[in-house]
DNA sequence: AAAAACTTTCATTTTTTTTTGAAACTTTAA
DNA sequence: TTAAAGTTTCAAAAAAAAATGAAAGTTTTT
């Protein structure tokens, strides 16, 4: 395979990989696109590459930057902006952690909480869902804090957390 | 908040929640549904309470079953079908976790490992590429291990999760 | 201060995804 | 074996999401 294909190859999987976890196909393939470049990339060559609008090459590079996963970097001498993703993985996924925590699982908690805590002195049906619900309330929670303890090590985070789970 | 009123939160904001993750909207309500009912809904009765037509009742409760998050169950005496989801919020978490990764991680392992693997003795541009892929392929490796291990201590694997790595 | 170079916004269009519903199919009952 | 009761399928319609592109907005240069 060659170079060309091969990076075309990686944009388009990471872009649908993207969709299937509810990720704009665009937004994961300008990201993809930053991540193998070795240079900072303009907005011209990022519409090139991947054939798409000025428009929309602007508003998602926005909401990668609001994401915290691509910052935009000056050239000494040059007007244009240019790109760049963050390149560490540690650091990407626990960004990703905090943005999707802080975005979905945080108000999905809160309403959990909310409808766990209806008093039920009703019928079984009701106990059943005021057990549920305070189940996975519990669940979400634990899991939630799990993933915040995980990512701040900060540093190496997943290689630390292959020793604790193996051994 | 009252029980009927409750229950619809709750099932819309799974639903949406779904959404945000690549899972469909119906699919997460009906899922939603299920996991909050005492007894064995009818596809009639989820027709009912979602608003939805035959058509998309069964096709979602299909995607449930594959999944293997939502069974079929038979009542004594009952021409029709009746489903019940997984209530098992452990058993839930793993079986998700076991199709994403068959459905969605694997295949791009296997692209990651495809694009790594040219050989560049080229530019910059490629051993950047080379080097970046090659990481995320461990990365990505080494995650989907971890999970694998998590998910196989099967009962209360959050629980004992949660021990090994607050301490 | 006007023009040039570039970026952002957002109403409209396009594409993609989801839903519908009627026909085909399956199973049970009469 | 026929009707009845139920389920599945899939082409077409609807809805939702994403993309376009031209106008408005910025910033820099002359």
């Amino acid at each position: 395979m060659e170079f060309k294909e091969a990076k075309n190859k990686f944009v388009q999987t990471w872009g649908a990989l993207g969709s299937q976890w509810g990720i704009n196909k665009t937004m994961a393939q300008i990201h993809a696109l930053l991540m193998v470049s070795h240079e900072p990339v303009s907005m011209e060559d990022i519409m090139e590459e991947l054939q798409i609008s000025r428009g929309n090459a602007s508003m998602n590079l926005r909401a990668l930057m609001d994401w915290g996963i691509v910052y935009k970097e000056y050239k000494a001498g040059e007007r244009r902006e240019f790109f760049t993703a963050e390149k560490d993985l540690d650091e990407l996924a626990v960004k990703i952690s905090r943005e999707r925590s802080k975005r979905e699982i945080k108000p999905a908690l809160k309403v959990l909480k909310e409808v766990s805590t209806i008093k039920s002195d009703g019928t079984e049906a009701e106990k059943h869902f005021v057990d549920q619900t305070t189940k996975l309330y519990d669940f979400v929670l634990k899991a939630d804090n799990v993933l915040d303890k995980i990512t701040e090590y900060k540093d190496n985070w997943l290689a630390k957390l292959v020793v604790k789970i193996m051994k």
